[in-house]
DNA sequence: CTAGTTGCAAAGAGTTTGCATGGCG
DNA sequence: CGCCATGCAAACTCTTTGCAACTAG
């Protein structure tokens, strides 16, 4: 639980730019190219280290939204919960929205009321066509 | 919506696999495995190439349940008409739930009139923990 | 005969591991 | 100085693509 930890430049890059984008998710190589777009570099295997402890220490969370992108982390920001909402993912232009209303939380409660089902929202995509590319056909 | 399909031998022992296998969900690999197992052989690109074919034209469904083991497909059971209600699958013990219920309509209107988008429910897969899984903790 | 199909080999994408070097404490 | 961290190269897994040979209709 308390892996020693020592203080490195790479762990810090790595962990404020989770920090300031709390409410995006990122990939690997979102982290790899926007560490080797500034000034610094940080090698790829160092990147997924990190990420994987980041990841035991509850520190960070990991899914697997789309299939070709591999795995997404995500900022834990106790104040906004993240995993709270849903995600569309347009199966036309690839498009992922968050959505969080409060519709959306009450299919959880009915999911949960009445079909006995946890839903996990941070596994779960809702598929299907959004509003830019159903105006096109 | 029809694309010319000659048949093969290799198209009919997948296809046949997944028939066999309704309730169970199905990598890449278990059916060239099964495949090879057995007196025949299948090339791991027409299976690929054959699944993808299937998973178009609604015979089959693709999910990703499992960071590590790739993609899983199933084949949809059409007395079941699985494309006018929602799935959930545990991502514990994998199991594939059908759920038909009014409210789960009104998500679908919900989404539509609030947010623009129209969602396929052929394709959506609610993920979480079963009432069995969730007693067992 | 023609267009779809097959499958080997090779390319890709994402991720992990081996190993020698480097840096924190 | 000891031990963890770093990062390059290479290995691995799952999946896709190029291409030439093959086959259903």
């Amino acid at each position: 639980m308390r892996p020693s930890d020592y203080k490195t430049k790479q762990k810090e890059i790595i962990l404020n730019f989770f920090i300031q984008n709390k409410n995006r998710h990122l990939t690997a190589s979102d982290i790899v190219k926007y560490i080797n777009s500034n000034e610094e570099t940080v090698g790829t295997t160092t990147v997924y280290r990190y990420l994987d402890k980041l990841v035991n220490n509850g520190i960070i969370r990991k899914y697997f939204l789309d299939e070709k992108s591999g795995a997404c982390y995500q900022y834990i920001d106790e104040n906004h919960k993240c995993n709270e909402h849903f995600h569309l993912k347009c199966i036309q232009c690839g498009a992922l929205f968050h959505i969080d209303c409060s519709y959306m939380q009450s299919l959880d409660e009915h999911i949960m009321n009445h079909h006995g089902f946890k839903i996990d929202n941070s596994r779960t995509v809702l598929y299907g066509i959004c509003k830019n590319c159903g105006n096109k056909k």
